[in-house]
DNA sequence: GTATCGATGATCT
DNA sequence: GATCATCGATACC
């Protein structure tokens, strides 16, 4: 079997995680993301890496969620989807950001917030332009550029052709901290960085806003 | 290393 | 017209 560093199963051995993995609470699909491997695309064009960073959003009842009190619109259809299924949204009118739906609670969903580039190095630093790898994908906007994650992703459920994700080895530490970037419901600790990784957008709680 | 700030424009009210 | 689940540059420690 090959693998991508840190001992994670990229070849045939390595079946993606089930629907049922996401069919559970958000927080703790967010938690067991952490360590697991994403893959997009195919073939030369692969590329992916360990998830090191997420965020758990609780829908209906979480105010910073976008379907908080069952709130709907275009942009947010995806969100009441089944689980396992992509939520991608614009942000700050530039930015793509990327979430998986989660069970337990309408609307709630799990965001990408950074992964340990691993797989198609080449590729994600030409679409990231010239910057160090440390860089390359340590934030929900820029895990989505260096993944080619769009809004082609949107209301698409994995596992997809075009995505999986495979399951870790053995239970990594992880650790728990505030969202970052809102405002509302900002001090539920939410929030899952793999311990000790140098590829997490802030390696310690972020600022309150 | 951490904190602050302005650009940005699609999306929503 | 207001609001950002961000990013990158800059300033400072």
């Amino acid at each position: 079997m090959t693998t991508a560093g840190a001992g994670i199963p990229t070849g045939r051995g390595a079946r993606p995680l089930s629907v049922r993995f996401f069919l559970r609470p958000p927080e703790i699909v967010a938690r067991d993301l952490i360590g697991c491997l994403l893959l997009v695309g195919r073939g030369g064009r692969r590329v992916g890496g360990m998830i090191v960073e997420t965020e758990a959003y609780g829908g209906v009842e979480d105010p910073a969620s976008h379907a908080y009190a069952f709130r709907r619109y275009a942009g947010n259809a995806s969100l009441y989807l089944p689980a396992a299924t992509w939520y991608v949204y614009r942000s700050y009118g530039l930015h793509w950001c990327a979430n998986l739906t989660c069970g337990g609670i309408p609307g709630s969903a799990v965001l990408l917030r950074a992964i340990e580039p691993l797989v198609g190095l080449r590729v994600m630093r030409r679409r990231r332009g010239a910057v160090v790898d440390a860089l390359l994908a340590n934030g929900p906007g820029k895990l989505c550029q260096a993944l080619g994650i769009d809004r082609g992703f949107d209301g698409v459920r994995m596992p997809a052709s075009r995505a999986v994700v495979l399951p870790r080895r053995g239970r990594p530490a992880v650790e728990v901290s505030r969202r970052i970037g809102i405002t509302r419901a900002a001090d539920r600790p939410m929030r899952f960085v793999l311990a000790g990784t140098r590829w997490a957008s802030t390696p310690t709680a972020p600022r309150s806003r």
